[in-house]
RNA sequence: GGGGAAGUAGCUCAGUUGGUUAGAGCGCUUCGUUUACACCGAAGAGGCCAGGGGUUCGAUUCCUCUCUUCCCCACCA
């Protein structure tokens, strides 16, 4: 019976997991053994939102290693597993769910869409489990946990209290980050800034009272009509007159005055700027200074206000920007636009172009929770790998903003604020409008494009900010709205948007006679909803609570209405550490007792850096302030992964690779084998496929070794049970024995060491090569001739053992075989090897003898003899080259073949040779003899600098003899 | 504007305090199917360590400048 000669993950992994998971040994609580010290990893929770990608598959790996490598060496190894409910990720998957079944989140409420993101979470957070499993992670699925479930919402909401109830939370009226296609506020960090080709157009602004006018310039000519100042430098020579005087803004004709302010740049542009508080921020701080009122002139959906006029209002900014500066050329207030390319604020999520509108929202008072995350690395009670990012850390730390908590989101916690008095429907509408607003008067018919829309047309809505399509509808009237006023009822939009295709379904509920046809083609450039107006019944009191308030305690009111809002997804991740573990109060029994004494801090918190200050950081402050706690000692950075053309992988862009379709290809073994191995601390790698191919070359070969070794003998014989501590070999007899044993010394405190160095790369890359290039080329040769099969297995079972947490699958069957399948035994449990005893005495004897090995060979090749015509030296033939070892390593004289021929001596070996290939050989001893006297003649100037230091002028006069020593062998 | 990383073999990358003839994997060339393995074995070819200058007896390694690439942060309209 032969086994198979190719591994077959496929057949093992499955199984495998199961034997493990089901055995309970995951969770550190039913490990054998004292384990005094704990181990803990929090495993950063993937969303729930699709599949597991390559990053996540790279953090397992690592996450995995160390719990193996403290569960082997004696901890009590505890890794959390979970997910997160990842706010506006997962909204709109489901949004982008229904509308594909032709509903959307409005139509049918928020209870019954969160009803169905419940039924998504389900689904997918399952596959994601599955698909970590498929991992072979080892972590404690007893305690999986999942940011939206009971207990930490419990601990979110505790935190929001807590932040509230000592002052750190507050909610107040700020100009803040608003994506108008998400249409929910979001925080700096969710901000990206990215360099687009635009314009800069100067505009002239008259001065009142004046021929003169001063120029501006600006990326946002649209934003003019909001503008309620114009400002310079107090420095600036140019301008020392005209501040204090007022201009008037074209267009809407306003009066504003000319400030002075150091804030502005005077080598930008005309060194002029205009101010517009209510669209842009270093404009708000302009104004605070100065006094000066907001005129909003953009909404919530990126279309012009009322305020901006009758012409523009509900118009997209794009198009309002379009007419604007044709006005301004008519008007030749346009002095010259410039090609600019400028940083553009865009939602990181959708790349839609943020408008920074002002609103009510929740910020989080950050500079008191950053000193003591600042303080916490600075004193080393959190280490950093690598440490450069500490300097990056800081930094932002240093600089910190308030943090806005609140989004405009139904998924995810909700903000546990209650205000007395709740809110009164009165009229509810929306409105779509298909026209510019240029015209005046009434009209019968409108022309966009050279269409021309009359009453009954149907016209198809495309969302003027996705364009997207959205659905279709007929022209009732031609006014300023196509569809006007249908009464609305549902009382829980109270922000956000109509989707089109809800509009028309509404027409049609209301107006059954229209039709609707989807053949006539139009477009309606904006839609628009309009607020419920809300008459309060109580005194508007702001409780902030855990729990619904019963009684308002200013006016004795009963009626409470909830924020609407939830919180960032990061304000939960924020908490993880301690939440997972039963933060607060082991949420009413949900979790073991004793858990975050035991666990908390957790050892290591492995993430990539680009979340760093999303999460990392945040993790940092909200430990400190609720738990007194750093949440982790040792933060591990790792890099991230890059496609072949050095861009971040992409699912979207089909550049990534799946580690599912990797793991089926290839093995998880392989896969995380190239993960592990391909990365460094902080550092962006390159991933591709033969990479991991050329892994599973290395688990196959394993797998070989594996088979060679079950193979010498059957089973049970050998291994003796030890104690960690106490690895005990058999007595070496032999040099060969002396050399394997003192090589997996070597190995086994060279690779421990790189991983409690977190240099995992190292270690995994120092084991692979021992394996392979010195215990399976080497050693197993020799073993064909020495035969210590107890030796052999005993060095295997240290191999394995070292491996194991870098290719958990292969080496846990393998181990298995080799016990001839003791019950409930793993791998995984037995102990992390120590390092024995070191002999360079043998060490070197073997190193002398691979080299007269490899000269031979070399040799070989290059008179070009036939393997058969050398005898002992055959290249392939280990077995009876490592006969000429142990004759060697024995101090017994080597013996080559007689022939007939001249005789040369290499090392230690003397051959006769064929006369006909001498000459062959003869080049190419000449060649090697060049090399020679080259490095002679370094070691030669080497030798003469009169301030070589002692102990390198002794290296260096050893190398001298050496290599006098093989010169003259050839 | 501030900060960071990187430039080593055709490709992807190691190279730990300055001191062997700078390494590995993949790819390439040649040879070999001998019972663990062709997902293999053997022997090779291939590097002014981006470039200039400096420190040193000695620099891939330390300093400095230049060039190139990438990333992060930031309210120059």
């Amino acid at each position: 019976m032969s086994q198979p000669t190719a591994y077959d993950p496929r057949s093992v992994e499955h199984d495998l997991y199961r034997r493990w998971e089901s055995s309970g040994f995951f969770n550190p609580d039913t490990l054998l053994g004292k384990r005094a010290k704990a181990f803990s990893i929090a495993m950063p929770p993937p969303n729930v939102t699709g599949d597991l990608h390559i990053g996540h598959a790279l953090t397992i790996a690592l996450e995995d290693l160390m719990i193996r490598h403290a569960r082997m060496n004696g901890q009590a190894a505890l890794w959390v597993p979970g997910t997160d409910h990842a706010g506006i990720a997962t909204q709109i998957k489901v949004e982008r769910m229904l509308e594909e079944t032709g509903t959307s989140r409005h139509e049918i409420g928020r209870e019954v869409f969160l009803k169905h993101v419940w039924q998504w979470k389900e689904r997918y957070g399952d596959t994601i489990t599955k698909q970590i499993r498929a991992m072979g992670a080892s972590c404690d699925w007893s305690r999986e946990r999942f940011t939206m479930d009971e207990g930490l919402t419990e601990a979110v909401q505790a935190a929001f209290v807590k932040l509230y109830d000592d002052g750190l939370i507050y909610r107040a009226k700020r100009l803040i980050n608003w994506c108008p296609n998400d249409q929910t506020a979001l925080s700096d960090l969710e901000v990206r800034h990215e360099e687009r080709a635009g314009s800069l157009w100067y505009i002239n602004y008259r001065v009142k009272k004046s021929s003169h006018s001063i120029t501006v310039a600006t990326t946002r000519p649209e934003t003019l009509l909001g503008d309620t100042a114009v400002a310079v430098n107090p420095k600036d020579t140019r301008y020392k007159a005209l501040v204090g005087k007022r201009v008037i803004v074209p267009i809407v004709d306003r009066e504003v005055p000319i400030v002075a302010d150091a804030r502005v740049e005077m080598d930008f542009g005309t060194g002029a700027v205009k101010v517009t508080p209510a669209h842009d921020l270093l404009d708000a701080e302009i104004a605070k200074t100065h006094g000066l009122h907001a005129i909003r002139v953009i909404g919530p959906d990126g279309t012009m206000t009322e305020k901006a006029g009758r012409d523009l209002a509900g118009l997209p900014v794009h198009e309002a920007r379009v007419l604007i500066v044709e006005a301004l050329d008519r008007d030749g207030l346009l002095e010259k636009t410039e090609d600019y390319r400028s940083n553009v604020a865009v939602c990181d999520r959708c790349s839609t172009h943020i408008e920074p509108q002002e609103s009510d929202q929740w910020f989080v008072n950050m500079a008191p929770l950053a000193k003591p995350a600042s303080a916490a690395v600075r004193s080393g009670k959190i280490r950093i790998v690598p440490k450069r990012f500490e300097k990056v850390y800081f930094h932002w730390l240093e600089n910190i903003q308030d943090w806005c908590v609140s989004r405009q989101l139904w998924w995810g916690h909700r903000i546990p604020v209650w205000y007395c008095g709740g809110p009164k429907v009165k009229r509810m509408g929306f409105s779509a409008s298909v026209a510019p607003r240029l015209k005046h008067g009434k009209v019968t018919t409108w022309r966009i494009r050279d269409h021309h829309f009359n009453v009954g047309d149907t016209v198809t809505f495309i969302h003027s900010g996705t364009g997207k399509f959205t659905g279709q509808g007929t022209i009732t009237d031609i006014d300023r709205t196509a569809v006007r006023q249908l009464p609305l009822t549902d009382p829980t939009h109270h922000q956000g948007r109509w989707t089109l295709a809800h509009a028309i379904r509404r027409i049609q509920s209301h107006y059954p006679d229209r039709k609707v046809t989807p053949d006539t083609e139009a477009w309606v450039y904006r839609y628009r909803y309009t607020a419920p107006r809300t008459a309060r019944n109580g005194c508007g009191e702001v409780i902030v609570s855990h729990t619904q308030p019963t009684r308002c305690p200013t006016c004795s009111g009963k009626t409470f209405v909830q924020d609407e809002d939830v919180l960032d997804t990061w304000f939960s991740s924020g908490l993880w550490t301690f939440s997972t573990l039963g933060w607060p109060n082991n949420q009413k029994g949900r979790v073991k007792r004793g858990d975050l004494k035991r666990f908390h801090p957790t050892s290591v918190m492995e993430t990539g850096w680009d979340i760093l200050f999303f999460w990392v950081a945040r993790m940092v402050m909200l430990s400190l302030y609720f738990t007194g706690e750093v949440p982790f000692r040792t933060v591990y950075l790792n890099g991230l992964i890059l496609d072949d053309e050095g861009k971040k992988m992409s699912k979207s862009k089909g550049t990534g690779i799946d580690p599912l379709v990797m793991t089926e290809k290839y093995g998880t073994d392989a896969m995380r084998l190239a993960l592990v191995i391909g990365q460094s601390a902080g550092q962006d790698f390159k991933m591709n496929e033969q990479k991991i191919a050329g892994m599973r070359n290395f688990v196959n070969k394993l797998w070989n070794i594996g088979n060679y070794v079950t193979g010498i003998g059957n089973g049970e014989s050998g291994i003796a049970e030890r104690s960690r501590s106490t690895t005990h070999h058999p007595p070496p007899t032999t040099p060969t024995d002396r050399w394997i044993l003192s090589r997996l010394s070597a190995v086994t405190e060279e690779a421990t060491d790189a991983i409690q160095r977190f240099d995992f790369s190292a270690a995994g890359q120092r084991l692979l090569d021992f394996a392979w290039h010195e215990f399976a080329d080497w050693y197993l040769e020799i073993h064909k001739a020495e035969r210590n099969d107890a030796l052999l297995r005993e060095v295997f079972d240290v191999l394995l053992r070292l491996l194991h947490p870098f290719a958990p699958f292969v080496t846990e069957q393998l181990w298995q075989q080799l016990r001839a399948r003791r019950k409930n035994e793993f791998l995984m449990l037995a102990a992390w090897p120590q390092p024995g005893r070191r002999s360079t005495v043998d060490e070197k004897r073997f190193a002398e003898f691979r080299a007269t090995v490899a000269a031979l060979r070399n040799f070989r090749m290059h008179s070009g003899h036939k393997p058969h015509e050398i005898g002992h030296v055959v290249p392939g033939n280990h077995t009876r080259a490592w006969l000429t070892l142990y004759e060697r390593l024995g101090h017994v004289s080597l013996q080559g073949t007689a022939r007939e021929g001249s005789r040369i001596g290499l090392g230690y070996a003397s051959f006769h040779f064929p006369a006909a290939r001498v000459k062959a050989y003869e080049s190419w001893k000449k060649k090697e003899r060049l090399g020679l006297t080259q490095y002679l003649k370094r070691l030669d100037a080497q030798l003469k600098n009169t301030k070589l230091p002692d102990h390198v002028r002794k290296q260096v006069e050893a190398k001298r003899d050496d290599v006098l020593r093989r010169q003259k062998e050839l």
